[in-house]
DNA sequence: AATAGTTATGTAATCGATTTCAAAGGGGGT
DNA sequence: ACCCCCTTTGAAATCGATTACATAACTATT
């Protein structure tokens, strides 16, 4: 049925050359108005969309940009909102004229982001599961290619990123337990070299020294985020400490595996041990006791970050973004007695 | 640092025109192989690799795959493995040499692969979420264009698919429940209009049926796979029966919701009651008691259908996929008193 | 040695848009 | 009526690959 269109076509259909109807697709200004009407209606009539290679291939732009993730990392877990920030990134840059590839990579990371950069598959991409002083930021920071970074991480300068406000919410959460009376307060942190862990640690330590409590060194330990490192580290503590008051864990994750761990030891969460996350993923609220948590704005995280990167490709004026989190209190947190 | 290269350049410094160096790209067998290797060596020193666009347009090949989903749809709750899927896809995707468009639409879903298709986007598609006589099956079938459908949905005819033995899987469950003593065995479906509704109802009716059980209408309803409706239809369930043996749900979501319904009306699941999901979701194992379910192979399925669909692009022979499910026994069921 | 048949390679056309450059058309000022 | 300037338009070059077609080089056959 639908034969395929050229511009050509429509050119000579509406009587005109092909570049006034390139012109006309590109919202030039200089065409009349009345020629304009013309070649959109014919464009209308029958249909006809611009084949997308070869704009590509003469404008030097593809109206793509990449997303790509380690094949190997738990990221689904380490970033459990993983699908709504596609979904949400996805929609927002498609309303902005561009699409999404996603693609995994194995090995060597960075040959992968070359090889987008030097075949032209792309228009700028998304970095995400950031680390301190990450290999990408750097290369395409040397490229010069467009791009945004979800997260903050440190080693690296000069880059445009939306984060959410770790600190504040980690601070939030630790001032909470404080405020239930708790005093000595384990932190199961994440991956050291990770900057959220890095922004949390600081919101922790904050909290501590307002109410003037001493910050220890060993309440902290690192997990990897993973519902096993939190079970194991967990375990670990009690075995060190006996009882336990009060844990801030890092990520959801964590803390439910945490509460498996007390449980088996027969502790009961929200009772005889308060706990908080981090995340506020869609489990937390059907675990018990429920998990208090702090949430994040992932929706408008996904967003800001299509808009920041087409900007950043059309040139426009951009500013990094930090969005603030928002503390959730559910059952697993109890007035200290 | 690096200049873009074009072929026209690799073809100077090698020696040869640009038709052999294209030859020696694609690999086509009538290239001498001192000149190959010298051509690929040119290549390889100085990290050429061709244009994206370029390449498209004239091969009408752009090496990429669709993937469409409703912005709407709360996907990531009725396929609640959808970031598996994605990583595996597209991982599997990318070994064959193709990359994933992935992106939202909104109102009328047809525009979308009608728009792809002509701006020659991709080569195909991947349709999820699928129902029966779905309209994307039928229009992409219409066009002739390659797809490849996960489930198997009816009033269409003649597709690709990758689909896990739904039958087989609520068959398993129910005559599980069957084992356990359990007589009145009550099924919250998805939607009436949904394949694998159809296959499940099937799988129940023929364990009801092998048992020698008669299948009562009233003790089938219809969700649509989320918690909240697991656990509004178990409430009403509740109210009109008073007392229950045992649900078979056709989500881990709709049992998790269930499971609340239960608990808020005093009934203790895995002991007063047996309730058996279908997904095996990461939380089917955390949910106290942890739910026993029904498992499917989603890698297994992701990886399928990028096999298939590039075989369908490639115009290699290809065959529908069924891949069986498997019953996983945890804590939510026990044997009738 | 002549002829036919392969194999290997090059020349130039082509894919379908955008963009450069030149020129036509139209209006206003003198 | 003439000149200038601005708006509008078209012809042709271009983006960087693949491919149809032509031809050169080499082998094998008689």
């Amino acid at each position: 049925m639908t034969k395929k269109l050229r511009i050509k076509d429509i050119a000579k259909l509406a009587g005109v050359s092909t570049a006034t109807v390139s012109r006309v697709l590109n919202n030039y200004p200089n065409v009349k108005e009345e020629t304009r009407k013309r070649v959109l209606e014919i464009i209308e009539n029958f249909g006809y969309v611009p084949n997308h290679s070869a704009r590509s291939l003469r404008a030097y732009k593809t109206y793509f940009v990449g997303v790509i993730i380690p094949h190997e990392s738990e990221f689904t877990f380490t970033f459990p909102y993983f699908n709504i920030f596609m979904k949400n990134f996805a929609h927002r840059a498609q309303e902005r004229g561009y699409h999404v590839i996603f693609t995994t990579s194995e090995g060597n990371e960075i040959d992968m982001y070359k090889n987008f950069i030097k075949r032209r598959f792309v228009d700028g991409f998304v970095i995400l599961d950031v680390v301190d002083g990450d290999e990408r930021v750097k290369f395409l920071k040397n490229q010069v290619f467009p791009f945004v970074v979800i997260g903050r991480p440190s080693g690296v300068e000069d880059y445009i990123f939306v984060d959410t406000d770790n600190e504040q919410g980690a601070y939030r959460a630790v001032k909470y337990l404080l405020e239930l009376g708790h005093r000595r307060i384990l932190f199961v942190n994440g991956p050291a070299n990770y900057s959220v862990s890095r922004q949390r640690l600081k919101g922790y330590f904050r909290a501590l020294e307002e109410k003037g409590i001493p910050f220890e060194q060993y309440l902290v330990m690192n997990g990897d985020f993973s519902e096993e490192s939190g079970y194991k580290l967990t375990k670990k503590m009690l075995e060190k400490f006996g009882k336990i008051e009060a844990v801030f864990y890092a990520s959801d994750a964590m803390a439910i595996g945490g509460m498996k761990a007390f449980e088996e030891s027969g502790f009961e969460v929200g009772k005889d041990v308060s706990i908080v996350g981090f995340d506020d993923i869609p489990m937390s609220r059907n675990v018990r006791p429920s998990l208090s948590t702090v949430s994040q704005p992932i929706e408008k995280v996904a967003e800001s970050a299509a808009d920041l990167l087409v900007n950043l490709i059309e040139r426009k004026e951009v500013n990094s973004i930090i969005l603030p989190t928002e503390l959730v209190i559910r059952e697993s947190t109890i007035r200290a007695i």
